[in-house]
DNA sequence: CAGTATCCAGTTTGATACTG
DNA sequence: CAGTATCAAACTGGATACTG
């Protein structure tokens, strides 16, 4: 196998770019009404998407490790996390930095500008998380 | 089939309550770290779900019938429309509302007041989409 | 440590057709 | 109009084992 980014191919990985998902068809509406932003779209699923959305709330909190992030993901995989993490990376949201050459290698994981402005969109969610939980719930 | 609500078996109609998300083991996390919030995993993965981000932004301009649902979100079957009403329905934020008994009937869905309260989540994520997209494809 | 490869069961989707 | 039934295809996630 040769390139990083290769076998998550999941909704968005048939896109190349954003901007493939703005001309996303979104056809079949003949006329008028607005319609869902493509860009909304395809941003609420990705950060979505299956431990998306916890794995960039722990970068938030900073550059960290394969294995530290594991950790700090419930239930995720090794395969898994590996896949997400290209997928971001694909996505731009995440830098992987190669701290050391030596072997053992060092990993690290970070945010881009962009991945780090989510910072108030997952704020936002995390506290309407919790008023829906809290109303679910009383 | 009795209950509405019977064939979504999804990752997360397996918790009948929120409060069950909030008991999500996490467990294996022995000591310390913060770990990510079970409402938030639980919030964002509900929200980014394939469809539903769409589905609620929609409804955000108001109450909503199947038809009028279905043309504004691009290439939802109805099966899959149906299927995720009944889950929005199930998690409180989306209510079913029979306007006319006479057939043929008239249905409604419209937010639940903690749906309603998406509103500023939703609106950061399309803002954020936005930058993003101008980002990756200047 | 930081992953990758493989296998595979279980879910999820999408098409199509049909009902009250 | 507002859905449901059914079936096949696609994708996903998890376990296990292996590499540089």
């Amino acid at each position: 196998m040769k390139s990083r980014v290769a076998r998550g191919k999941t909704w968005w990985a048939t896109l190349t770019t954003v901007s493939e998902a703005a001309r996303e068809p979104d056809e079949d509406r003949p006329s008028g009404h607005p319609g869902a932003c493509p860009n909304f779209h395809a941003a609420v699923e990705l950060i979505g998407r299956k431990w998306n959305g916890v794995i960039l709330q722990q970068l938030l909190t900073g550059p960290l490790r394969f294995l530290e992030l594991r950790e700090r993901v419930p239930r995720v995989t090794d395969a898994m996390l590996s896949q997400r993490l290209k997928e971001l990376e694909a996505a731009a949201l995440v830098e992987r930095v190669v701290t050391t050459t030596s072997r053992p290698v060092e990993v690290r994981y970070k945010l881009t500008p962009i991945g780090d402005r989510l910072a108030p969109v997952l704020d936002a969610v995390a506290a309407w998380g919790n008023e829906w939980a809290a109303e679910v719930s009383p």
